[in-house]
DNA sequence: ATGGTTGCAGCGCAA
């Protein structure tokens, strides 16, 4: 059995303590962190080395920044979407296992018709021509991470103030579904199709956690290779309950390898 | 509540 988990951890220094408990507790096989928020030279490499796994990452100053934690050698790692030109530290991928796994952090998109919100959707685009590219290779691929898209209404706790608001709106949706159209299976959609408080962000504001205000926006989406072996998927709600934690939570799948 | 909170950088910006 693999165990491999994606997190936004919102600053992988503030979290630092958080992310060690929690890996000496949960033993994941592999991580994929998005939010660093660190610079390549002060990654805390060697605090996740003692817990004996292989990191590899590509970070920026302040913003973004991605990682993949493995207790299992990673090879072939590939920092970027390939051809496509960004300064924004968003997307690595290796090899781990044999499987090709990829940690993305897609952009908020702030508002709907901001700059930033084209830059989302371009993102996606770019995204989507690479994975049709990786598809090609007929492997288990293994996508996970911050999507910053609620894919349904179902993944919302209020659709209707949610409404066409940006994590909601048509474009990104449709941006999504294309993904999944591809042939991904979305992993913890498909263990849990009728679930209605399938959440995995809950925003520091307002009260949003104690009020269960969540959305589902951090997915793991398989290959059909990957997604043959899925055994579960879930979401630890808890880790969003800590003290000094992120907003939000990490999403686990098991594979049968 | 056109609010609210957090992280980083350094007193605004991104989420």
């Amino acid at each position: 059995m693999l165990k491999i988990a994606t997190w936004n951890i919102n600053s992988i220094r503030t979290r630092l303590p958080n992310l060690v408990t929690w890996l000496k507790e949960t033993s994941p096989d592999v991580v994929l962190l998005q939010e660093t928020k660190v610079t390549d030279d002060q990654f805390p490499l060697e605090d996740l080395e003692t817990l004996h796994y292989n990191v590899s990452f590509h970070g920026q100053k302040s913003y973004n920044g991605v990682a993949i934690l493995s207790k299992f050698p990673i090879e072939d790692v590939t920092c970027g979407i390939p051809l496509f030109e960004d300064e924004q530290a968003r997307y690595i991928e290796a090899v781990i296992k044999g499987m090709r796994i990829a940690s993305v952090y897609v952009p908020n998109g702030m508002a709907v018709g901001s700059d930033k919100y084209l830059y989302k959707l371009d993102f996606l685009e770019r995204l989507y021509k690479h994975i049709q590219t990786l598809l090609t290779y007929d492997e288990k691929l293994i996508l996970g991470g911050d999507f910053n898209i609620a894919p349904q209404d179902q993944d919302v706790y209020d659709p209707q103030e949610w409404h066409e608001q940006v994590l909601c709106s048509t474009p990104e949706r449709e941006k999504f579904r294309s993904l999944v159209y591809l042939g991904l299976t979305d992993a913890l959609r498909a263990m849990y199709p009728l679930e209605k408080e399938l959440y995995t962000w809950w925003d520091y504001r307002a009260g949003s956690w104690q009020n269960n205000f969540g959305l589902r926006i951090d997915h793991f989406l398989l290959s059909p290779q990957a997604a043959d072996t899925l055994t579960e998927a879930y979401v630890e709600k808890a880790v969003r309950g800590l003290d000094k934690t992120s907003d939000h939570a990490p999403v686990v799948c098991q594979l049968a390898l």
